[in-house]
DNA sequence: CTCGACATTGACGTGAAGGTAGAGTCTTGG
DNA sequence: CCAAGACTCTACCTTCACGTCAATGTCGAG
């Protein structure tokens, strides 16, 4: 990928990509990515001059935190909300009583959200198998 | 549930089921069977004079067995094409020859949709645990 | 500087599912 | 038998998370 040709896309090293690279390295969409930072969930550390969306390893990799959130069904707001928290809780000696009580409170919440989320997931898996199963049965039942 | 008072179920033992009770045994939303219907799912059994959808036993069956196939990021034309697959393929000896070389190929099309859809869930659900035990891990670490 | 690949914003489309309204239907208690 | 009121009907609107299209602009190699 990212052929010699022509392309506009800078030029190695610099650690900043140009849209189309990180959401390949993330693998998701131009238009998801664009879609991730309406939602205020990443945003580009920088611009060109031009308006292009510059990205570093770092924003690259919060993509890929994204994608990889949105088995369990929140939406992108919620999404959103408990990357927020969990940066937060990191330097808990930083936030106020209050805060750490928020953000405990919204954890655990998320923490119940999860649970559910996995849940279903582990549902869905077991009755994905329990069809592919069936599928392969028919086939060969129906032979060829 | 269906608790006495006023209500227009049908009374029992029928085994024709309005909408509103189908739905809660398939554990579906009413809005979503019919949504069902009209993508040509599940077409209720019979209809009530006034034009009551009225569900069987089989019907709720078939609800079920859709709502268990959403897992693999199927559409519901295509859900309804391999749910149709399926059963031509259990009386094979009612179909042409063509048809059968047809019937094998679309599922055997399926049978990798279905490959691909177990891999993501997979993956979904092990991205999931991880996700969970880092909100676990903080709300550890912010203790209470 | 030019060319062509890539990007930008904005608007509109889509697919699945939920919401709502207004009118009609059903079962049941009385 | 009949009214009450829970339930359903159709039709249309809204939301969400993108997909797609169009018109225009930017980037970087040669």
């Amino acid at each position: 990928m990212s052929p010699e040709g022509h392309a506009a896309s800078p030029s190695e090293q610099g650690a900043l990509l140009h849209i189309g690279d990180a959401a390949a390295r993330a693998e998701l969409s131009v238009r998801t990515v664009r879609a991730y930072e309406e939602a205020g969930l990443v945003r580009p550390s920088a611009r060109t001059n031009g308006g292009f969306r510059l990205y570093s390893e770092h924003d690259v990799d919060r993509l890929v935190e994204v994608r990889r959130m949105k088995g369990l069904a929140l939406s992108l707001g919620e999404l959103g909300e408990l990357l927020g928290l969990l940066k937060r809780s990191e330097a808990p000696e930083l936030l106020q009583q209050a805060e750490v009580t928020f953000v405990v409170d919204s954890l655990y919440r998320y923490r119940e959200r999860a649970d559910r989320g996995i849940e279903r997931l582990e549902q869905a898996l077991a009755d994905a198998r329990e069809l592919h199963r069936r599928v392969v049965q028919q086939l060969a039942t129906v032979e060829r």
